[in-house]
RNA sequence: UGGGGCGUCGUCAAGCGGUAAGACACAGGAUUUUGGUUCCUGCAUUCGGAGGUUCGAAUCCUCCCGCCCCAG
């Protein structure tokens, strides 16, 4: 086995942080033929921004810790790319009144799309990741199933990477836990080892989404918040800072507390409404991606990350997919994506366009 | 300027002589590769103002200020 690893060349993709920096010495150790590539995303920019997970920072650090293993870094710039196919998209999907999820469609464009063929046009057989997840193959092809740490599972960021990529993936994390990977990134006296979790957008950068939307010159514009029957509540900055079943932020006393229900992009007002009238008997889904042979009749569904899944049953509809639950649920976004389980194992997904059986 | 009612946290609102509930909002924190949800914590030494009665008042009395309603 360590001899035929020997031939396999990795790349793997290093954010800077410490999970990546573990997948890549637990490569090392097995004996892939490895090298390591962080993606220059153009959006240190000014001080302003400051990014986290894909400064130059985030290049230093990934190249200390290609160093201390002792493999060869790569600098990939994928700005432009960035700036289109990520940032632009969640621009235009927040001016659309939706709520994008900018993970999702950097796994699908950037991680999984072109630092994928860029690793494959480079010789590599494989492209890893930090990523908890797991893979595995049986008669039918390669399944990608729920990580042994059920808390940090990101399964739900990885459905777009595309049934026929996954025999190029490699998730080293997979079948441990975090305390784990820290631990060993601390034995190995890994630079990052002590380093932070990543959170927030990463080009969005430290503070607020106005400056974010000022710096690409959008225009956005306060607006009415209403109720379901008209009337108007108060007022709110802009579409682009509310999702839908969100409480806080809109500033109005009431009896009880307020959730946003419907983002109407065309009259750029905000309904808001109780908690119970937040939930829907289905969604339907588009941009659909399928791991499997088809889409089974029945699934569970995770309509945003951190929320549990819950049972539901589908129906296929040209190319959409309807998602209709056993019972229903709260909060259906347009933007987001709906996954889809079967048990531990990754159906495939898709994102959501819109609730059915609203109120 | 006849009569009646009301003024407690940003908003709504308990309290009716015994030393300021609660809800919403807001702020901070926890959680988290999407600023959603959820959870935790904080949030009126003070009750429109000034006097008075009382051991003690937001609660009783007086006057003033400000609103609202009904009359003429």
């Amino acid at each position: 086995m360590a001899a035929q690893k020997k031939h396999k060349k990795v790349l793997v993709a290093m954010s800077g942080g410490v999970d990546s920096s573990v997948a890549a010495l637990l490569l090392k150790k097995e004996g892939y033929d490895l090298a390591g590539a962080t993606m220059c995303l153009g959006i240190a920019e000014d001080g302003a921004g400051e990014a986290k997970c894909c400064g130059a920072d985030a290049v230093g650090d990934a190249r200390r810790v290609c160093d201390a293993i002792g493999i060869p870094h790569y600098v990939l710039d994928f700005a432009a790319a960035m700036e289109e196919k990520v940032i632009g998209r969640f621009i235009a999907e927040y001016r659309r009144g939706r709520t994008p999820n900018p993970c999702v469609d950097c796994n699908a464009c950037l991680k999984f799309g072109l630092l994928l063929d860029r690793s494959r046009a480079m010789g590599f057989d494989y492209l890893a990741t930090g990523h908890y997840a797991l893979l595995e193959s049986d008669s039918r092809g390669i399944h990608m199933r729920k990580p042994a740490d059920r808390g940090k599972d990101q399964t739900y960021f990885l459905y777009p990477i595309g049934r026929t990529a996954l025999d190029a993936v490699l998730f080293p994390l997979g079948g441990l836990m975090k305390e784990e990977v820290r631990r060993i990134a601390a034995e190995a006296g890994l630079p990052v080892a002590g380093k932070a979790e990543s959170q927030d957008i990463c080009f969005v950068g430290r503070g607020n989404l106005s400056t974010f939307f000022e710096r690409h010159g959008c225009d956005i514009h306060p607006g009415e918040i209403v109720n379901r029957s008209g009337r108007v509540l108060g007022r709110h900055r802009g579409i682009v800072y509310y999702t839908i079943g969100q409480r806080g932020g809109l500033g109005i006393s009431h009896p009880t507390p307020l959730y946003v229900l419907e983002i109407d992009a065309a009259a750029n007002r905000i309904v808001v409404g109780n908690k119970d009238e937040l939930r829907s008997r289905g969604l339907t889904a588009s941009a659909l991606i399928c791991l499997q042979d088809g889409w089974p009749l029945r699934a569970a569904a995770k309509i945003r990350y951190r929320k549990k899944e819950v049972p539901c049953r589908l129906e296929a509809k040209g190319d959409k997919l309807l998602v209709l639950f056993d019972e229903q649920q709260e909060a259906v976004t347009p933007g987001q994506s709906v996954v889809l389980y079967d048990g531990d194992t990754v159906v495939g997904g898709g994102i959501i366009e819109g609730a059915i059986g609203e109120h």
